[in-house]
DNA sequence: GTTAGCACTCTCCCCATGAGAGTGCTAATT
DNA sequence: AATTAGCACTCTCATGGGGAGAGTGCTAAC
C-alpha cells in the first residue's frame, strides 16, 4: 500500500502527464503544484513509485510517465471525476432533440457529440437482442418472379433480401401470402421459424418461411457501428508517426472494432476501463477503451464507447461515457414504450 | 501541338514518375528505355516540354515532374490501357457470386475489390433514382400509440421511421390502413403523395400520407456511400508526412465525399477523369477522381469512383473503373429486371 | 540537330557539437 | 530518520557544417 504522499505524487504525475503528454519531471511537479518539499524529496519518491511499478522512464534521464498500473491505480483510486455540468448536459439533450427522427440518426449523433465532447474516439452499436423474433414480415413485388422480402426485428431493425417467388404472383398474391407467413411466423426466434416452416402446406411458404428465418438470424450477427472523432483522435501526439497513424486508420473500421467492442458482458451498469493489455486484441495494446452498455438488460441492448491513447483523460471520459449509456437507455425506453 | 518525339518523351516522363514518384531525370530515361539519343538531347525536349507546361521541376536541379496539364494530355492522347485480363475478370465476377445476396453487400464489395484492384480509395454510391417513388408503405405496431412507419422506394431502399397511431390500434387494424394509403399512394412521388394526402377523410390516414411524402423525399437526399481502400491510399508516398495524412483521413469520410461525388452528370458512358484543380473541392486539389455512372438512365443511377494522388496508374485504373460500372449496371438490371 | 563536357545548384545524409533537461547519488542539514 | 543542496553524469534534441551525389543548363564541338 502506499503512503498518502506516494499517492498524491502519482496523482499528480499522471494529471500532468494526461495534460502534456511529456515525462513528468520532479521540478515541473514542485513548481506547478507548490509542494512544501524539495524536488530531490520528490525524486526519492518518484523512484520509490517506480521501483513499485506504477511509473517508468523512457531513458535514464527524462521525466516519469505512467505504467498501465498507474493508469489503474489512478483510475480506481485516485482520479477526481469531472461531472457533466447542467450546462453541457442541456446542451446535449438539445442536440438530440433537435435531430430528425429515427434510431440511427439517433445513434449517430450519440457517437458524433460523445466524440467532440471526449476528443477521442467514439464508437456506438446499433442495440439488439441476444436473439431476436420477427416482428413482420412483407414481400415487395419486383417484377415477375422476383421480389423484396422485407423483415422489421422486434429489436426495431430492418432487414431485406431479394427472394424468388412465382412467375405469376403480383402484388396482391404476394400480400395474402405475407399474411399467411405472419400469421404463424410473427415473434418467434430463427429455431422456431425453423421449425415451424415444414408445416407450411405450400411449398413456396415453407421456402420463404425459411428465407425469413435466415434474414432474422442475419439480424443478429452484424451489428451496425456508429464510428466519430477519428480525426481528433489521430491529432493526438501518440500518433505523430506515420506508421502509427497508419495503423490507427487501418483498425479504427467497422470490421475490426466489431470484434474488439464484443467483451462488456460484466453486470456492472457504470462503465468499464480497459486499459493497454487488459484489452483482448493486440492492436489495442497501446488504447484504452472504455465501454459501456445502453438498454434494458432483457432487451434490445447496445455498446457505447471511447477509445483513445492510454493517455486519456479519464476523469473526464467515464462520466460522459456513463452519462451517455444513460441517455441512449433512456431513449430506447421511450421508444419501445 | 507536340512533335512526336516529344510526345514519346512526355509519356515516359509520366509513366516513370507514375511507377517511381521521383522527379525523372534524362539519364533515367535514356537508361531505362534504351532511347538512342544522347541525355543533352533528352535535356532539351524536356526544357522545351517545361516552356510548354506540361511538366515542371521541383527546384533547380532535379528531375522532371508532370504538371497537371501534362496529366491530362497523357490521359486524352498518350496513356497506354492496361485492360482487364480474362484472369482477373473471372476472379471478381467469382467473387461477386459467392457473396451474400443484397444489393448494400454488393455494392460494398464492389467498392472493396475495386480498391484493392487499384491500390486507392474507391467509393459506391447506392443508386437513386433522381425523384423517387414510393413502391409499399407498411405499418409496424411497437406498442399502444406508436408504431414503424415502412416505406420500400422504387429504387429498392427501405426507410423507416416511427410514427404515431391511435392507441387503439393493433396490427390489424395497421394492416388494412396501410393497405388503404398504399391503394392510392402506391408509385408516387412525395410531390403527388403531398397532393393526395387532403384526399383521405381520416385524418390520421392524411397525417399519415404526409409522413410517407416525407420518407420518400428523404430518399432521395442521403445517397448511402461505400468507402474502401483508406489505408492503401495513405500508404503512397504523397501521405508520407502526418498532415497531409490528417487532411487525407479528415476529407475520406462519407459527409465529405458526398459532396465531391455530386457532378457526374456528363451523358458520357465511360469515365471523367478530373485531375487536380479540375475538381470542385479545394482539397481535391492534389487529387485525381476517376467517376463513372451505372444503372441505366431514366432508372436508379449511381456513382462509381477511385480516388487517389495526382500521380495515379492512369491506365490501369480507368479502365477498370468502366468495367466496374458495366459490372454493376449488369447487376442492377438483373436485380430490376 | 545532336552531343560531349563541365560548371553550377540544390538536396540529403551524416556527424559532431553543445545546450538543456533531468536524474541519482552523496554528504550535509534539520 | 527524513529532507535537502549540490554536483556529476546521462540522454535527447536542435543546429549547422561538410561532402557526396544527382541533375541541370549552357557552351562549344561535331
Amino acid at each position: 500500500m502506499l503512503t498518502q504522499r506516494r499517492a498524491d505524487i502519482l496523482n499528480l504525475v499522471v494529471d500532468e502527464y494526461i495534460d502534456t503528454a511529456a515525462p513528468v519531471s520532479s521540478r515541473a511537479l514542485v513548481d506547478r503544484h507548490n509542494l512544501d518539499v524539495s524536488t530531490a524529496t520528490v525524486r526519492n519518491e518518484l523512484a520509490a513509485l517506480e521501483q513499485e511499478g506504477y511509473i517508468t522512464h523512457p531513458y535514464t534521464s527524462a521525466g516519469r510517465i505512467p505504467s498501465n498500473s498507474g493508469y489503474r491505480f489512478y483510475v480506481e483510486r485516485l482520479m477526481a471525476e469531472q461531472p457533466i455540468g447542467a450546462d453541457e448536459r442541456r446542451t446535449i439533450e438539445h442536440q438530440f432533440y433537435q435531430a430528425p427522427p429515427g434510431l440511427d440518426e439517433w445513434l449517430e449523433l450519440a457517437a458524433s457529440i460523445l466524440a467532440s465532447a471526449v476528443g477521442n474516439v467514439a464508437v456506438v452499436t446499433r442495440p439488439q437482442r441476444p436473439v431476436p423474433h420477427l416482428r413482420q414480415a412483407q414481400l415487395v413485388h419486383l417484377r415477375p418472379g422476383s421480389a423484396l422480402l422485407v423483415g422489421v426485428l422486434d429489436d426495431g431493425s430492418v432487414q431485406e433480401r431479394i427472394v424468388s417467388v412465382a412467375e405469376s404472383e403480383d402484388q396482391a398474391a404476394l400480400l395474402t401470402r405475407a399474411a399467411r407467413l405472419n400469421d404463424r411466423l410473427s415473434l418467434s426466434d430463427p429455431e422456431r421459424i425453423r421449425a415451424i416452416a415444414p408445416q407450411f402446406e405450400d411449398d413456396d411458404d415453407h421456402r420463404l418461411a425459411l428465407e425469413i428465418a435466415d434474414l432474422v438470424a442475419e439480424g443478429a450477427s452484424a451489428a451496425q457501428l456508429f464510428i466519430e472523432g477519428v480525426r481528433a483522435a489521430l491529432e493526438q501526439p501518440e500518433f505523430s508517426t506515420t506508421d502509427r497513424m497508419l495503423d490507427a486508420v487501418q483498425h479504427l473500421e467497422a470490421y475490426e472494432l466489431r470484434g474488439a467492442l464484443r467483451p462488456p458482458r460484466s453486470a456492472d451498469p457504470g462503465a468499464r476501463v480497459l486499459i493497454g493489455d487488459e484489452n483482448e486484441r493486440d492492436w489495442l495494446r497501446d488504447w484504452t477503451m472504455v465501454i459501456s452498455r445502453f438498454g434494458e438488460p432483457g432487451g434490445a441492448v447496445g455498446s457505447v464507447a471511447v477509445l483513445g491513447p492510454t493517455r486519456m483523460h479519464y476523469g473526464h471520459t467515464i462520466p460522459r461515457v456513463r452519462y451517455f449509456a444513460r441517455l441512449m437507455t433512456d431513449l430506447l425506453n421511450e421508444l419501445d414504450g
